[in-house]
DNA sequence: GACCAATAATTGGTTGACCAAATATACGGG
DNA sequence: CCCGTATATTTGGTCAACCAATTATTGGTC
């Protein structure tokens, strides 16, 4: 009760703008490709100031569905309506991501990430891992939270997969999951030197261009997270 | 030589203001968890003017790297700093992603979105799977193009799988991947039969709930696009 | 010293005016 | 009618001033 009070009063406006330059889209009146109204207009129109439209118009420039051009006018992407229409739907609902559909899409990039390093890694890239595992060593070592070790490690395999995709959507997601293990208590004590070991594990296979062994490995790894996700979700 | 000029004139604002709060926050000026300046002191640091610091501060909030708490300040995410450097380098890099990355990171987006519809579909997710094949395959008998159609049948697809992260992540790489595509004009013609046919094999494997096979009937559906990207690459 | 209320200062959000670049219009010549 | 040039208008980008909310400071009381 009182909390349905309080969704409708965090509505925001850059939001309402949004829906509002959707339905210009949906109904035609603008197509894929044409230019919107000028922001003085659409400010009228909508009847808001012309900041407001102007960080909606940011948002969704941000997104790829609209293209500005200095002194000439802001273009919907060419890329049809039913992108648009998923992308806007998207920008609408962010935030509303739960913790198990968050980990089980961090396990599969993180998978392919092991695979594709074991594929592809160059010398470099070793090195680069090897760093990030000492790193971490030393501070499980020394009994010490290694989250930040534990990233980095994770991080250098996905440059090694030379997938800069897959490193953007891992880079993407971490900050909900790093606020949802935080909020949750995930990174518990005491299995740290499972977790060490388990990196050396994949380590290891990247080394030795395995893949299906590195995928597998790291699928392990984080089986725990997985469970307690499913049963932490909400 | 001409396009070294061009390149560094190029260079946004935006992108350079960013820049300078990446080193206020490498040099451990600001520490996550922390406020940075207020926007006014930033501008006259910066030598810029203060729309131009809220733009960057926008664009960094929109990553989850910023909070902005209105008149109190903006608050750095307490994500460690190996989360935050990766996502300001991510965000500093973007639209340098090479055509043969996106469509793998798409292939592996689109085989565990069929997977998982298989593995949670409900009869009404079926009923949206149908009828988005049936506006495809009405476009294909007409000898139409049909982009729309058929990225509408995969998002339905990835609405089944009940994965919102995985269903986000396909949306934030459609603008780029539908781009590539009419660049590249890869969706040729004459194959929209063997396209269909695939279609409705995959969902043949979500109605029966056939997980894995649902997963390679994907795969095999998307094996001349990835190929294609393996030739076309840069 | 702790607590409270009042006041002042600071902060992000907003506005209308101005600026520089792009586009549209008008005019003259061939 | 077409083309080129000059001018006018429009557009997104920027600025300083103002506004509303938050935080810090001040002064009084116990």
């Amino acid at each position: 009760m009182l909390e349905n009070l309080q969704k409708i009063r965090l509505e925001k406006p850059v939001d309402k703008i949004i829906e509002q330059i959707r339905s210009l889209i949906q109904n035609g009146d603008i197509e894929p490709g044409q230019k919107l109204p000028p922001e003085r207009k659409l400010a009228e129109r909508f009847g808001v100031g012309r900041s407001q439209v102007r960080d909606a118009i940011r948002k969704l420039e941000l997104y790829g569905i609209l293209k500005t051009h200095p002194q000439s006018g802001t273009v919907v992407a060419g890329i049809g309506l039913v992108a648009l229409e998923g992308l806007i739907t998207d920008v609408l609902e962010l935030d509303h991501h739960d913790f198990n559909s968050l980990v089980k899409t961090r396990v599969l990039l993180e998978k392919e990430s092991a695979k594709e390093a074991a594929n592809r890694r160059t010398e470099e890239d070793i090195t680069q891992i090897k760093k990030a595992l000492k790193a971490y060593e030393a501070k499980i070592v020394q009994g010490l939270p290694a989250v930040e070790e534990d990233l980095l490690f994770h991080i250098k395999i996905a440059e090694a997969s030379k997938n800069n995709v897959l490193k953007s959507l891992m880079m993407i997601i971490t900050p909900e999951i790093v606020t949802n293990y935080n909020r949750l208590k995930v990174c518990g004590t005491g299995e740290g030197i499972k977790a060490l070991n388990e990196h050396k594990e994949i380590l290891k296979q990247i080394v030795n261009q395995e893949p299906e062994l590195a995928s597998q490995s790291m699928e392990k790894h984080l089986q725990n997270v997985l469970e307690f996700s499913l049963k932490m979700n909400h």
